[in-house]
DNA sequence: AAGTGGTCTAGACCACAAA
DNA sequence: TTGTGGTCTAGACCACTTG
């Protein structure tokens, strides 16, 4: 190696290493001390290079027991979730939004659960159309706790996804994608057929008790794509 | 601060204060030094801290521009992607596996155009059943470059997907889900009612050349979850 | 022009797990 | 026990980009 110095140089040789079947699958690598030797750097260098590696899962790393190529790697993939507004202007269209409901209601029992509601508690219910060059891109169906969102906030002109990412940011939260088959109220709104296999985000957000969950329908003939 | 040292203590500390709006969506916080030296710990291990975080999109850093807690977070979630037998087993389930269909056939306009195959060329479509505690699991409908995977190799009791994974690793490729309704053949095989709503995961890998383009089909109620 | 993050270095100590 | 990665430190230079 004579290449430019970096930590990124050093990750390209090992990549090409790796995927050459220099370093066979379940075979040990040399110690960062020596390919900190042989490439001319520091360990650090090597190390954050492996380091980055391994967080991709192409190495495998353990103290004292060294550095490994996996006999079966596990690829790891990254998607960003944000403000849907966005989403929609990054695939060059025009967003558009319409509020299609927003009341106080006893919320179902699967949501009462998840925030914790007594049996009467009312939580705030928001349904809102996405739309994307004036065509159904998304509907987002939400629950709020109504301490996060009083009724003088109005979602007529923002969207609860867009308030709620500005304002209650940092969050924890976990989601899940699945697939759903559109019931007669969101193949209105979507404009499909009953029935359509439509993709769908579950989401719940939480700080120090729960703010809101939502589920994201999407129009049909939408993906989630990603890179390897 | 004076909680133990470690570049995750110092992460820790600046979440709290993104979090707690001591540092407000929008400001600059401190620079690396200025914190380093309020935590009583080396430039290095503030950056190391702060790093992280941009990386999961809590702080947005810029050379000479400074570190800004920014107005609109952008979450990133990740997932894995590995062998399918591995992903039942964590579930709990006892893994199953059965070989449909292992032909040499001409695919169809969309598969052929990726692998840049010619008219008459014809690839190798493996289709295959994973099953979880006897149950059908996921459908794997496989186009596969012959010269990858020669006549000699069977798919009997080895699935392509669990073959790929370790004989071809470390190559490149993108993937998408989507919803699917079943058609009639998926719907035999999932046993589910033709036309149910299905999650699916297409996927390609490709070296220098296209290796193979897969479609997983997941029996209905599956879902990928992630934690934010 | 100058301030800030990005990175490298050389050395050190520690934690962990394999031998 | 001992070798390996994990991390910290103090100092340095550089790249970018903002004012």
């Amino acid at each position: 190696m004579q290449g430019s110095i970096g930590w990124q140089s050093v990750r390209e040789e090992a990549l090409r290493r790796i995927r050459n079947r220099d370093w066979p699958p379940g075979e040990r690598i040399p110690d960062e001390a020596a390919l900190a030797a042989e490439l001319g750097c520091a360990r650090a260098t090597v190390n954050r290079a492996l380091r980055d590696l391994a967080d991709s899962g192409l190495l495998e790393r353990r103290r004292r027991g060294g550095t490994r190529v996996p006999l079966v790697p596990v690829r790891k993939a990254t998607f960003s979730i944000s403000i849907i507004r966005h989403d929609i202007e990054a695939r060059g269209q025009q967003p558009g939004y319409r509020l299609l409901r927003d009341t106080l209601a006893k919320a179902p029992d699967k949501i009462a659960t998840a925030f914790d509601a007594s049996a009467t508690e009312k939580l705030r219910h928001v349904q809102a159309l996405h739309l994307a060059d004036g065509a159904p891109f998304c509907l987002e169906d939400r629950w709020l706790r109504p301490s996060i969102a009083g009724p003088d906030l109005s979602f007529e002109t923002l969207s609860p996804n867009e308030w709620l990412v500005r304002n209650v940011p940092f969050a924890q939260g976990g989601f899940s994608f699945l697939a759903v088959p559109a019931d007669a109220q969101t193949a209105g709104h979507l404009e499909c057929a009953e029935g359509s296999a439509l993709l769908a985000l579950d989401r719940t957000t939480f700080g120090p008790s729960m703010i809101t969950a939502v589920r994201l329908t999407y129009a049909p003939g939408f993906r989630i794509e990603a890179q390897l």
